[in-house]
DNA sequence: CGTCCTTATGAATGCGCATACATAGATGCG
DNA sequence: CGCATCTATGTATGCGCATTCATAAGGACG
């Protein structure tokens, strides 16, 4: 910076000025600071501007996981945000595991982010203190809570869950099971899906419980597993994503059961293929992409404002019936 | 710091130590300050350490998008590598889009990465002659090149259309027909495979192009497009990716054609779905954690030995054989 | 013409740490 | 016992910028 300025006869002030607030800087010097920077190949070191002025321009982001879409298309529409307000996404996974968490909290604070999003709203102790202690900005997505650690955007899954079964009741089913994966939100929503169907109907649920994350090819085997554990005909199975949902359409549809006459499905979270399945999807959708921009347009409503403001979003959740329950 | 260190009763850079490098600093102190670090609550500023050591721990990554699951399962495998290895990621996405790029490469690049990783080896003027300048390792994915900034990893897309459109003609296909999504790489396996189809057989292959990311939905389309079109009877579809190939696939039931026989499917990226599918989908397997893997590796070979070191590196694809063609 | 404000710039400082160098005590060895 | 060597620690410095305060040069105004 000061070598940009001998180039251009002033001084690394005068340089700084000119990056930071172009308008403090009168129009001749500032044209010959511009053609300095052009010539020198001058890139600023954010770094040490970082250290300067205690402001990162960065934001952590704590993902359970990149390779699933539903996380992945929230955390696009969050950084597309973000990306448009000047600040960069650092990313890591946690694979569901809060230990794992706790140890990317503390090397993404201890780059000094300007805010943090996490996923989910149970977090082990030392992450808790780690982020009240930092004073900045703190979302959680993707559930609720009324003591967030600074604020949240969500839903309720619980409600998701009666929701479904309250639906699926409406709709005439009075048997059915449910297929989930090992993350705890999807438990949640499981649980509150079998008390609300049982309290409805008075007929149990069958459960096919898996302990990883959805694949189309679990849907497949959890169709087989309730099948086998004498699934009655015209039951509905509440699957916790759309993977194993679709994953139970092919199933069916290989052992040439009708659906949903024979069996009836509803997925989570309507991702984009449900449209366009076999039968179509019945599924509950969440936006994710209104949950990633409500989450951004929080931190920056919190930079603007301080630490005023909403505390809890609730962006809801929609069921969208198409032919498949 | 100086704080911790007073609380211990020794000076800044004794802390600095303790946290760096514990084994020179006796035991009995860096146990009184392990305790002042843990009663502070002291988080280290990263931001301060890479400004004064030069060497941020952090890993700049541009990919066109991460709710493509192919580039978030490698940058998956990538991260892993690198976090093991103490080092962050910064995320970027950058839409295909090369001017994109390098408005992220300028702003990756002032918070002085200690790598960085693009995504494909076309890249503007200006964001290549930032990265030389930047002499830092740079990995290239998901493609080759004679020439790579520093270093890629990936795999000759034109051998793979070849590799395609051989298969389909040694497997009896002599019509065929392609569906391709609106990216570099797909339009020159596209390329590759109705060159090499139309030497082998002097059919003409018929062609459907989008100019957007593959969908399930729009593989439906391509097929009814192709149909209305005039698709022969047995012709055999070369997909730009398992998306396209599963809509056609279900596009195909929905018109009660069947597959292989009516129509005849080859997708690319081998998703975990392509396997689940009915019929099972025969596809070009690129081993995306493979990739992500061999890229991190490079990367750390570099920092460890410098600018030397296997600049190119193919991981090759596979055709993976199922039911569908 | 002196005072006050405004605009454009510069000098000085420090952010929190890593690093190079210095120092002091302990240990080894002939 | 004296010198070399090692271990544990401290002092000083600077990374590259943002920020604060100071300064100089013009107007505006009564």
């Amino acid at each position: 910076m000061a070598e940009v300025g001998r180039l251009a006869g002033v001084s690394q002030v005068t340089v700084s000025r000119a990056l930071s607030s172009p308008d403090k800087v009168s129009p001749e010097t500032l044209q010959r600071i511009r053609q300095a920077i052009a010539q020198t190949g001058f890139v600023p070191n954010a770094v040490a501007g970082a250290l300067a002025s205690n402001r990162s321009n960065l934001i952590g982001a704590l993902v359970p996981s990149v390779t699933n879409v539903v996380y992945a298309s929230m955390l696009h529409a969050f950084s597309e945000i973000m990306w448009q307000h000047g600040y960069q996404i650092m990313l890591s996974e946690t694979g569901f595991d809060p230990e794992r968490e706790e140890k990317a909290v503390a090397t993404h604070l201890s780059r000094r982010p300007d805010a943090m999003l996490l996923t989910g709203i149970h977090h082990s102790a030392g992450s808790r203190r780690m982020l009240v202690n930092a004073g900045i900005p703190v979302v959680e997505v993707w559930d609720m809570s009324d003591t967030p650690i600074d604020c949240c955007v969500g839903f309720s899954h619980a409600a998701a869950g009666e929701a479904a079964a309250a639906f699926a009741v409406k709709a005439g089913y009075v048997r059915a099971a449910t297929i989930t994966a090992g993350d705890e939100r999807a438990m949640r929503r499981q649980l509150a899906f079998a008390r609300h169907f049982e309290r409805l109907t008075g007929q149990r649920v069958q459960r096919v419980d898996f302990s990883v994350s959805a694949t189309l090819g679990l849907g497949r085997d959890g169709l087989q597993r309730l099948l086998t554990d004498g699934l009655p005909k015209g039951a509905v199975i509440f699957c916790s994503s759309d993977q194993f949902a679709q994953g139970v359409l092919i199933e069916a549809g290989a052992r040439g059961l009708k659906v949903p006459q024979d069996v009836a499905v509803i997925g989570f979270g309507d991702q984009e293929f449900a449209a366009m399945t076999e039968p179509g999807l019945t599924s509950l959708r969440i936006d994710r992409q209104v949950l990633g921009q409500v989450a951004a347009n929080a931190l920056i409503d919190r930079f603007r404002s301080g630490a005023v403001g909403q505390a809890v979003h609730d962006i809801g959740f929609e069921i969208v019936r198409r032919q498949s329950a």
